[in-house]
DNA sequence: TTAGGGTTAG
C-alpha cells in the first residue's frame, strides 16, 4: 500500500503532465487523505475547470479538512478563471475570518481575483494593506490594470515599482511588454524594458520573445520582425508565425506572408488560418489596386 | 520551511 505523501506526489505528478483523469483516479482510490492532498486537486482542476475545483473545495470542507494557505490560493485561481466573483468574495471572507489576511501568497491571489474580475480598487486596496510588497504581488497589480485595458495606469504602477526600489522579474517583464502591445506605448518605449531586462541579466522565455515580435508586427518592422522568428534561441511555434503572418497581412507583404504561411503548413498540414490569412489578404491587395 | 500553483495569455 502506498503512503499518503507517496500517492499526493503521484496525484500532483499526472496532474502537471496534463492527465487529470489519472489524477483523479488515484485521488479516489485513496484510503485516506489529508488536506495536502485535496489541496493538489483542487490546484490541479483550478485553471481548466474552475467550478470543479470549486466543489471539491466544498467537499474537502465537508469531510472536515481544514483549508492551508496553498488551499485557498488554488481555490482563488480557479474563482478568478471560473469568474465564480460571488464565490471568491465568500472565500475571501474565510481568508478574514481565519486571521490569514496579511499572508504575501493569499494576498496575491486575491490581488489577481479581484484584478480579473474587474474589482481594481478592492485589488489596490488588498495590496497596500499587505505588510510587504515583493515583485510577484507588483506584477499582480500590474496585470491586473493591464488585464482591465487600463495600460497606462498598469505602466505607471511598474514605474511606481522601481521608484519603490522592487526589482522586476522575468514575469513581470512579459506582463509589462504585453502591457505595450496592447497599446499602453507609443512608438518605441518597449525597447527600455527589454534593455532593462537584459540589464538585470533576467532569462528571456520564448514569452518574452512573442511579446516583442507583436511588438516589432504593431510598429510595421516586418524584416526584423522575421529575423527575430528564424534567429531567437527557441525553436518558433505556431504562435510565432502566426504574428509574422498576420503582421504582413496588415502591411501587405505578400512575399514574405507566403513564407509564414509555408511554414505554417509544414507545422500542421490541416490548418486552416493560414489559408484563410493568406486569402483575405490577397483580397485586400485586390481591393487597393481597384 | 519534509508531498502542494502567490504574479505571464489568446
Amino acid at each position: 500500500m502506498r503512503d499518503i505523501i507517496t500517492s499526493t506526489t503521484m496525484v500532483d505528478a499526472y496532474a502537471q503532465l496534463g492527465d487529470l483523469a489519472v489524477a483523479r483516479a488515484i485521488f479516489d482510490e485513496m484510503p485516506e487523505r489529508n488536506s495536502v492532498t485535496w489541496s493538489v486537486l483542487i490546484s490541479a482542476y483550478g485553471k481548466n475547470n474552475g467550478r470543479e475545483s470549486l466543489r471539491l473545495f466544498l467537499r474537502m470542507d465537508l469531510e472536515g479538512f481544514r483549508a492551508e494557505e496553498m488551499t485557498y490560493v488554488a481555490v482563488l485561481d480557479a474563482c478568478s478563471s471560473a469568474a465564480a466573483v460571488a464565490e471568491g468574495r465568500i472565500i475571501h471572507e474565510s481568508v478574514l475570518d481565519r486571521g490569514l489576511s496579511r499572508d504575501l501568497r493569499i494576498g496575491s491571489a486575491l490581488v489577481d481575483f479581484y484584478g480579473k474580475c474587474g474589482q481594481l480598487e478592492t485589488a489596490r486596496l488588498i495590496f497596500s494593506e499587505l505588510p510587504i510588497q515583493d515583485v510577484i504581488l507588483w506584477t499582480a497589480l500590474i496585470t491586473s490594470y493591464a488585464h482591465n485595458g487600463h495600460l497606462p495606469e498598469a505602466l505607471a504602477i511598474f514605474r511606481e515599482m522601481l521608484l519603490a526600489g522592487i526589482l522586476p522579474d522575468c514575469v513581470t517583464i512579459v506582463s509589462v511588454l504585453s502591457a505595450c502591445s496592447h497599446g499602453g506605448v507609443e512608438g518605441d518605449g518597449w525597447i527600455h524594458v527589454v534593455r532593462m531586462a537584459w540589464d538585470y541579466d533576467l532569462e528571456l522565455s520564448l514569452a518574452h520573445y512573442l511579446c516583442v515580435m507583436d511588438l516589432l508586427g504593431r510598429s510595421g518592422k516586418l524584416e526584423l520582425l522575421e529575423d527575430l522568428v528564424t534567429s531567437m534561441p527557441f525553436e518558433p511555434d505556431v504562435v510565432a508565425w502566426t504574428t509574422l503572418l498576420s503582421a504582413c497581412k496588415e502591411i501587405g507583404d505578400e512575399r514574405r506572408a507566403a513564407r509564414a504561411a509555408r511554414k505554417l503548413r509544414e507545422m500542421d498540414s490541416n490548418a486552416m488560418a493560414p489559408y484563410a490569412l493568406l486569402s483575405n489578404m490577397h483580397a485586400g491587395v485586390a481591393n487597393a489596386e481597384d
